[in-house]
This record gives C-alpha cells, structure tokens and sequence, in this order.
DNA sequence: TTGATTTGACCGTC
DNA sequence: GACGGTCAAATCAA
C-alpha cells in the first residue's frame, strides 16, 4: 500500500475514532454503567478503530521494530499529573545506592464493583516485599518484586499504588525487566503471533469482571499467563474507550516525547510485558507511561510531606 | 513445612 | 530530619 493511500486509511479511521468518541461523549454514561449493552459495544467499536489505526501505523513504519502507538494526544496522566515517584532513582538491588534505569508507569482502570485482583496479573510473579504510605496520597504504596528473584536472579520489581483522585485506578511502575523464564515466554514472538489471532475474544472480555476487594491491599497470585494475553492486551490497550469517561484522549504516554518510535526491539520488549498487566482481561482501562530519570523534576516537590508511619 | 504477606526498622538520598 | 525503598523477623495460609 503506498504512502498516500496509507495516510487516506488512517485519516478516515481517526475520523471513524473521533465520532465514536463523540458518542460515547454524548451518551456520557458513568463509569458505574460501563458493563451496559451500549457501553460495549461502543468500546469495542473503538477498540476495532485503534487497533486499526495501530496495525496501519505498524505496517507503515516499515521495519516492524517499532510499535504500533495511537496518534492520538497523550494527556500527563489519568490522574492529570505524572506521578511523584518518578522524581526518584531506582535502588540497586542489594544495596541501597540509587541506579538510574529506564522505568515505565502503567494506569490501570479497575472496575470499583468487581475487584481489583486481576488488575495486577501482568503475566508474572510477583512477590509482595514492602508497602509504604506515601506523604501526600490516600493510598500506601505497594512493592513487588519477582518471585524468581533468587533463582534466577530476575531483579524485575514493580510498585502499584492506587490513584488518589480515582481509586479506581492503579497505577503500576514497573522497574528493571525480567530475566527470569517467564520473561522468554512472554516475548517470544510465536505467542504473539498466536496473540494476534485472538484479538477480538480478548477486547470483548477486558471490560468485563472485576471487583474491588474491602482493602486496599491486593494479594498476587500465582498465575500462569497464557501467551494469547501479551499482544491481545497490548493492542487493545490503546483504546482511549477504555480511558477515564472525564476526557476522550488515549492516555498512553511513553515518557512524555515521542522518542518512543524509535526505541529498540527490547523496550518493544518492555510495552510488550507491561501490557500484560490486563491479561486477565479485568482491566478496564490502562494507560502506560514510560519515564526515564528525566523526568519531571517539579513534580515531587509539590507533595505535602507527612509521612503517616 | 514451605512460601507469601505484613510491618517495623534500617539506610541512602535530598 | 523527612522521605522513599528495602530488609528481615514475625505471622499467616495452603
């Protein structure tokens, strides 16, 4: 397909996109009726116009390497600001001197009447270390990291904390990646292949089940991850259907350029195992934020400090 | 019994 | 000194 008939397909799918968003705008239907009929069947009538847009904007970049984002503007974050804990550095494992690694920060979307559990199924194991509460947010802040830590060394850690502004969603840092087995079994281009298959099964049950549990507190389970999960969520992430009802954007914002386009094959890698997060197809709405230690440097300094402990 | 979670304490950074 | 991140002992659960 050339060039021009290229721009001709995504413009007449952003427009598709655009009315779409335009009547799930007028329907302005709350976030507590989102399992209705209607609701559903407008996700996934967006959902089909970013996967859309994402398949013509991958087969357009040539090379496959990179991947295929929305073109769509990408608001700070669903909670109107990038996060506090991006001001910091990451700890060197074993010691408690910083080290400066990429970190990416995922928003989650959980359904308040069915739980969150799920939410946090991003196809790994993680293993719950510490939990902390935060000067300056509602919720505490939870630690993980991979269960194979000591087996394999897998230094992969991760932080999820609920949102202040809407405790519906849970906001994930993921820092390091896995180097564990589990990581190979989520990036092995076969599964995805196999995912890209079944991508239509996996959007239609995203919007479906979950529940919040009494407490804040959310328990990892040992799960297996299918390898259909990978590529299913990571396309139908992108649909700004699934975003916070208050404003009509997608919300993926890879560290806030668009550097992300040319980012390398295993940070490909990375998006791939961040999108997992929804593979139990709880999530309702995810929004992935790539930072670098660049980042906003006024931010944290905006928070009241009051450590509660 | 084993693995996961909880939680107070510790440490480095700011 | 405040704060965030991690450690590790105590506790819990399967």
């Amino acid at each position: 397909m050339g060039d021009c008939e290229l721009k001709n397909l995504t413009a007449e799918l952003r427009k598709g996109r655009e009315i779409a968003r335009q009547l799930q705008i007028h329907l302005n239907v709350p976030y507590s009726s989102r399992e209705t009929r209607e609701i559903m069947l407008l996700q996934k009538i967006l959902n089909s116009f970013e996967k859309s847009l994402s398949i013509v904007n991958f087969s357009s970049s040539g090379s496959g390497a990179s991947v295929p984002i929305p073109m769509t503007e990408s608001p700070p974050s669903l909670t109107g600001h990038s996060r506090g804990e991006d001001s910091h550095h990451d700890l060197i494992d074993g010691s408690k001197k910083r080290k400066s690694i990429r970190r990416r920060m995922q928003q989650v979307r959980v359904d308040p009447l069915m739980g969150v559990e799920g939410s946090l199924d991003d196809g790994f194991s993680w293993r719950k270390y510490g939990q902390k509460d935060i000067v300056g947010t509602k919720y505490p802040r939870e630690y993980y990291r991979c269960t194979h830590r000591k087996v394999q060394g897998c230094l992969a850690t991760k932080q999820v904390q609920r949102s202040d502004y809407d405790a519906t969603i849970l906001e994930t840092t993921y820092l390091g990646s896995h180097t564990c087995n589990q990581a190979t079994h989520v990036l092995s281009p076969s599964y995805q292949q196999e995912q890209s298959q079944d991508l239509d099964s996996v959007n239609e049950q995203s919007i479906h089940s979950f529940h919040f549990p009494s407490t804040s507190i959310v328990k990892p389970e040992p799960r297996t991850f299918s390898p259909s999960m990978a590529n299913n969520c990571f396309m139908s992430n992108f649909s700004p259907s699934l975003m916070s009802p208050s404003t009509s954007g997608v919300r993926h914002s890879f560290g806030g350029d668009e550097s992300f386009h040319q980012n390398s094959g295993s940070e490909l890698n990375d998006i791939i195992s961040a999108a997992t997060s929804v593979t139990n197809h709880q999530t309702v709405g995810i929004d992935f934020s790539f930072v670098n230690d660049e980042f906003d440097p006024n931010f944290d300094k905006d928070k009241v400090h009051q450590d509660s402990r």
